[in-house]
DNA sequence: CATAAAGCTTCCAGCTGCTGGAAGGTCAAG
DNA sequence: CTTGACCTTCCAGCAGCTGGAAGCTTTATG
């Protein structure tokens, strides 16, 4: 299989697939003429690859997650390990944005949005608080 | 004021206040030792960029929220925009963490990570669908 | 058979927003 | 006069791609 066929079966663009190359993730045999040739088996570990991504994993994750996944005297402890911390970050960053969301909706919401400049939204920026 | 000293007030690291220089975000005098020196204004105007991007604004958005601020004949409704676009994409955000929070979270809780190599997480992965 | 279009290759640069580190100038204290 | 703290510039690197140039090969068409 190649590259153009592969992007389409895994679901990622070739510069992807290519650049997974690079970092190693993926080792796909080359033609006489150079051309990479996917196995089935490469084009299922692009599938992984795309989600675990998908699901947010770094790529240092998934690398973590591809070896342990060859790796057939495995414990499930350690994928699980793997996920939970991934987990821990997601709601990280949940908080984190819904901490930036209220703030900033709050914001807009005092906001006229008209043709004159005075603006809460700027005024807070600028550390002017509004005392409350 | 020199740099150590703005670290203090703005809330931002040396290289960060050299960095936003760089981009023209701030312009500090210099001394005749070349040494940077900030004015009140140029602390309030990064003191403004730290909670700008506290809120999550790019770099982009600050600018021209900066520029908004500058400009005394501004209409908040230019402001109110650029804050508005920020929070739509916020909560594209948070959906798409929420999205990847359930699957994974139903993954590790389907895991009963352990010593054994069996693991619903890879199997997900992997694409092996547990056909419910 | 010539040629053009499509598909492949490598390599290099750039994106966001910093951050670390090296090499070196400046200044105040002891 | 030296030490140490501060300042400067410049270059490299982080994640995870993505775009583009330059140049092969292969396939389709006239």
């Amino acid at each position: 299989m190649q590259i153009r066929e592969v992007e389409q079966s895994a679901g990622l663009p070739a510069k992807t697939i290519r650049y997974y190359e690079e970092i190693g993730l993926v080792r796909p045999n080359r033609q006489d003429n150079g051309y990479r040739i996917y196995s089935t088996e490469d084009v299922h570990r692009l599938r992984f690859l795309q989600r675990a991504r998908g699901l947010g994993f770094s790529i240092e994750d998934c690398r973590a997650l591809l070896s342990l996944y060859d790796e057939t005297g495995r414990e499930s402890a350690d994928v699980r390990a793997i996920a939970e911390a991934h987990l821990d970050e997601i709601d990280r960053k949940i908080r984190e944005l819904k901490g930036m969301r209220q703030t900033l909706a709050h914001l807009v919401h005092a906001c006229h949005g008209d043709d004159r400049p005075d603006c809460p939204i700027l005024d807070d920026l600028a550390g002017i608080g509004d005392g409350a």
